[in-house]
DNA sequence: AAGAATAATGGCACAGTGTGCCACTGTCAA
DNA sequence: TTGACAGTGGCACACTGTGCCATTATTCTT
């Protein structure tokens, strides 16, 4: 999709195909904005952006899909991110890190508002963005996965961090539009401080492990 | 499910409707798992429980919503047994213990198996599950901040704790599917524990203390 | 027990969605 | 020019989701 193909006429090609892209993703924005997401028809967006509604469907699979290419895009730039991180960072640091740099490197906050804004006025909005949780989450544990030299199938460890740091840029966007005026930094940092800290089992020694046995039928008890 | 309750001469016809309910949840699942998630239409699921097409959209929202439902009866499960647990442990033993709880306790793990199996043969059935994450978490946290006295809206730390949650059932599902034989609740102790690992910003063996950039301070405690 | 009130159901109709198919247009190469 | 080719628009069609109303079943009243 974003890869450099072949030759260089396709180059200018794929760049005008990103143009219409995102002219279609800026009306579509727009409508959602103005006007609720769930009211907004395809018709109306496509034309918005100028082009017939079968030339919509070759950029956005639906209205869902528009909401969800920017959970991706933000995905991405998290991947970007924790590669950018030194190797001799521990991969909790990392994470940390990687979403303080991302929320703070936000092209536009104003785009980043609209969009938070319209999810917060309609449920379909903000689940549409969950669509993409599956995708953003395995590419994440792929890349902590490649960082720690795992270049095959991501481990659990590699998992659990994709969670943690999805969960944690969740969070963390839901404090900054709380309270815009906080800088991100300190709301990332307290995040990963409180993870921390309630991530913390037994304070001082091997405490009761759940060890029962492995023999467990699963019958309708209840 | 199959719990006798004779004592409420009115609630007969909600208990029809539950059956209904049911009847077209399972004639769903079972075209689903036979056919594929995305090939199946609602006229199909409609027909082979006996009802219309319009009566399926009275009990259902959508075809997603089949999927959600298993999703948000799960996220009831975890609630209640989130409540179960002693007050005395932390809220992080809490999670863990109630994890393991309800994946032990599942009804019927061929029913539990099959949604599974649905949603790795479908890409869209799977994000029909997330959809509900919104929800879940919410009421997951809502359950955390109540066990913790907080009666009003829940704090980060709750929040952080339904992440964590779901985030471990999520996984611990995964690792089971994937391993059947294995106990589950070894299963449920090496993702907590793991994470617990993970989120520790010292690691164990070296005592080392890494501070940020930034210095953390909360402004106001919530 | 009989009829009234209430709720569930089914059958439309209709706007909107998603996709296959084909004809049209502009660009590039020979 | 001519032909190959990719992007586009228009059309048709199946499917989705919902409002409306007649019909049926259930519950309540007398």
């Amino acid at each position: 999709m974003s890869s450099a193909d072949t030759t260089q006429r396709g180059n200018l090609k794929s760049k005008k195909q990103d143009l219409v892209r995102s002219e279609i993703w800026v009306a579509a924005i727009d409508l959602f904005f103005l006007e609720g997401f769930d009211t907004v028809t395809i018709d109306q967006i496509a034309e918005r952006a100028g082009v017939s509604r079968r030339t919509f469907f070759r950029y956005f699979a639906s209205k869902d899909d528009v909401m969800g290419s920017t959970m991706k895009a933000f995905g991405e730039s998290l991947q970007q991110a924790i590669r950018a991180e030194d190797t001799s960072l521990s991969a909790f640091e990392v994470a940390k890190r990687s979403v303080a740099h991302v929320l703070m490197c936000q092209p536009s906050s104003t785009i980043t508002d609209r969009v938070v804004q319209i999810s917060k006025r309609s449920s379909a909005a903000l689940s549409a963005q969950f669509l993409q949780l599956p995708v953003v989450e395995e590419n994440l544990a792929r890349t902590f996965a490649a960082r720690a030299g795992r270049l095959q199938e991501p481990s659990l460890d590699d998992r659990i961090l994709a969670s943690i740091t999805f969960a944690a840029t969740k969070l963390s966007v839901d404090l900054w539009v709380g309270n815009p005026r906080r800088p991100v930094d300190q709301i990332v940092e307290e995040v990963f401080a409180k993870l921390s800290a309630i991530c913390h089992p037994t304070p001082p020694s091997t405490g009761k492990m759940l060890r029962s046995s492995s023999s467990f039928k699963s019958s309708q008890t209840n």
